[in-house]
DNA sequence: CTGACATATGCATATAATAGCATATGTTGG
DNA sequence: CCAACATATGCTATTATATGCATATGTCAG
């Protein structure tokens, strides 16, 4: 993972998805989490509609920078594994949470709501 | 700049403006360089015209990507120094030129117009 | 099979980014 | 001071991107 390198095309989509403050700050919360999130808990965490973070979480995927797995009902998603090493890279550089962040304060919220799971998943769902 | 760090916004600016195939270009042909470069210099390398080139070149700057030194009638760009290692960071990432990459291309006409050089510095200007 | 639920998407519209042209700005040489 | 030149910018038209609403899709519980 030194000094590894990615071609073009490849560095200008992950660049572009992640120029956008939502889709930042959705990566940023996935890539800190370092576990699979569940849509509804995205949602709770940046405190945002279930139509944009399914948007941001959408044009993540495409952008090769996080990845889903549909699991029943419920969709989880996680930073990308396999290409995912840019994504890696990039979400590195952002600091977790110097305070008065969003980044900051979207990860208080999924703390919160991390510890509603039993069992380690996810029972509550959307509230919205 | 091991594991540095850079909060939020700057991120977000930088992804940002490199979001964009011609300001990435633009940015990764500095980054090879390694130097000032003119802006004639980048027009020419990237085959754009001058007005695109121009304003690529201001994102960039606005976003902390790259510098600008005026000199006499000619503007010299180079990547950012002082607030710049976020930006050699995420150029760093970019494979410098594997064929049939548009950055192989901008490379190569770069490295004619750098031959033409006289003393070290640019005397042809632009041709558009 | 039905109703409730988690998530995704189509369509219409708002908003922002980009392109091109012409022209402005500032600098040098005569 | 003027003309030539390198570079930047204002304006407008165009195009891409984001938003909101409603609704579609697929899955589970009963």
């Amino acid at each position: 993972m030194k000094n590894e390198r990615f071609d073009f095309k490849t560095c200008l989509k992950a660049f572009k998805a992640l120029g956008d403050p939502r889709r930042l700050r959705a990566a940023t919360l996935l890539a800190y989490a370092g576990r699979e999130l569940c849509v509804c808990e995205i949602v709770d965490a940046l405190a945002e509609s279930q139509y944009n973070v399914s948007r941001a979480l959408g044009a993540l995927c495409a952008a090769g920078i996080i990845c889903k797995e549909k699991r029943g009902r419920w969709a989880m998603y996680a930073l990308a594994d396999k290409r995912g090493h840019l994504a890696r890279h990039l979400l590195g550089l952002v600091r977790p949470a110097p305070c008065c962040s969003p980044v900051a304060r979207d990860i208080a919220r999924l703390e919160k709501r991390l510890a509603r799971r039993e069992g380690g998943v996810c029972v509550i769902g959307c509230k919205c």
